[in-house]
RNA sequence: GUCCCCAUCGUCUAGCCAGGUCUAGGACAAGGGCUUUUCAAGCCCUCGACACCGGUUCAAAUCCGGUUGGGGACGCCA
């Protein structure tokens, strides 16, 4: 049966890079019918930290994974480690020195059969002996990882790139001890805009982070997934059911890619568009609370009619926050193009005046009276609806963009519409 | 410096393993148009790539070699 690992360290935040991997990993295990296990390399004492690991592991099932068995902790392995060290060490396979155990690299070539680049050969004159036991007896990463994908029986080891150079160091170490290697998978690394790894410097790295800056789960996991795999048939959009189905180790590219942060947010946003209306509602609701612009107290089905007409044209769930400030209160702030643009217009103001004592005089304010009042008014006026609707908009929502006005201004209300109206002619007269 | 990996539109990729159906397909972005209200929505169109050189072959994006370019690794970090 197969039997892949997740081996985060817990020394930060899972990386977009990690979570791919463990993403490939769990796809591959659970395409298999096999087993997907997460192993926690806790051996840099100094380093590592209980709530990155709360972190980490809160990530991977946000982004819908799970993991069989119970978490495996190499801090609590220390006397397996030690075990086989110390026959590494009887065999002559090892030798101490400076309070370390080192590995002897025997003298020949190391071939490997990657699943996803085909045979790799290297010579172990270029390799030195490899630290197993460190001096303060925890084992290196090289030689923990090694006993424990033999202990654990893992049979495909699915990592980055960056571990190739790697697996020439521990291939000896499992044919000293006797074990048989696993099968090898590298997958490429995830690059920034400029080329490097992707780090810090790129922006968002962490998957909090994004889920932070609202994106849903789906989609990144749908948009990590897409780089170095295809589900095929020039489909991009796949569930995760989909995507369990048709993976395979063998049609991950070998090429690194660019994390484009402006396609992530183009998915996020047609998933957002195909989502549930109520189920978005629950998402923005704590991120409205979050940004104080709702209290406990608000109205749903008012606030479930806004994000139906906004739904369609937000791509993260701040979008709204932003877009829709305006429904949440009085002091909303204005684009300054458009204040330029539409407001600061000779004759704006008039219009406006015009249109607020249209709507006043008015007894229906309905979509459909809305929409007749400001058209006859630009008819009225002998000027195109759009030199009405354009200033109107600012004054109201204080952005050139937005769901339709006539709906806008229903759900805003005819009393608000009115004062705002009022407002900015004095404002920007 | 040494070793290793990689090379299709600006970006993500399909095609490559089993050479012809590829004047290279899709998506994001960009540019243009339509939607007689904007747009970050929708629809349509356009732009845009097989890194280079050589070899094998009747035929190469696909196979081989080299060059160049990019990336990674060389820790008692993982």
């Amino acid at each position: 049966m197969v039997r892949v690992r997740f081996a985060p360290s817990p020394t930060g935040f899972l990386h977009v890079g990690s979570a791919r991997t463990a993403l490939f990993n769990w796809l591959f295990a659970r395409h298999e019918k096999g087993e997907f296990l997460v192993r926690v390399e806790d051996t840099d004492q100094t380093r590592s930290n209980k709530e990155f690991l709360d972190e980490i592991l809160d990530s991977l099932k946000w982004l819908g994974m799970d993991w069989d068995g119970e978490l495996v902790f190499q801090s609590k392995r220390l006397d397996i480690y030690k075990k086989y060290a110390k026959e590494l060490l009887d065999k002559g396979a090892a030798y101490e020195s400076e309070g370390a155990v080192f590995f002897k690299i025997p003298d020949e070539k190391i071939k490997i059969t990657d699943l996803i680049r085909g045979p790799i050969e290297f010579d172990s004159k270029v390799i030195k002996d490899q630290v197993m036991i460190k001096s303060d007896g925890f084992p290196t990463y090289n030689f923990a990882c090694v006993i424990d994908d033999a202990d654990m029986s893992i049979t495909h080891v699915i990592r980055g790139d960056d571990h190739i150079s790697n697996t020439p160091k521990q291939v000896p170490m499992y044919k000293a001890l006797g074990f048989k290697p696993p099968q090898f998978a590298h997958i490429p690394l995830i690059m920034g805009a400029d080329g490097g790894r992707l780090s810090k410097r790129h922006g968002a790295t962490s998957l909090s982070e994004y889920r932070d800056m609202g994106y849903l789960p789906d989609a990144l996991r749908n948009f990590i997934a897409l780089m170095g795999w295809s589900p095929g048939e020039n489909k991009e959009m796949a569930s995760l059911d989909e995507m369990v189905k048709s993976f395979d180790i063998k049609n991950v590219v070998k090429t690194a890619a660019v994390f484009d942060i402006n396609k992530c947010a183009w998915m996020n946003g047609q998933y957002i568009k195909e989502m549930e209306l109520s189920k978005l509602v629950d998402l923005i609701i704590p991120l409205l609370k979050e940004k104080k612009l709702i209290t406990e107290e608000f109205d749903q089905k008012k606030l479930t009619e806004l994000v139906a007409l906004y739904k369609e044209r937000i791509r993260t769930l701040p979008d709204l926050c932003n877009l829709a400030e305006f429904f949440f209160k009085d002091d909303f702030t204005f684009d300054e193009k458009g204040v330029n643009k539409h407001l600061k217009k000779e004759g704006a103001s008039g219009i406006l005046l015009k249109l607020k004592e249209r709507f006043e005089s008015s007894d229906k304010f309905d979509v459909k009276s809305i929409e007749d009042t400001t058209r006859s008014l630009a008819d009225e006026l002998k000027i195109k609806a759009a030199a009405v609707i354009h200033p109107a908009r600012m004054a109201l929502t204080g952005r050139t963009v937005g769901a339709g006005l006539f709906e806008t201004i229903e759900i805003l209300g005819k009393e608000k519409t009115l004062k705002r109206l009022q407002d900015a002619a004095e404002k920007f007269k």
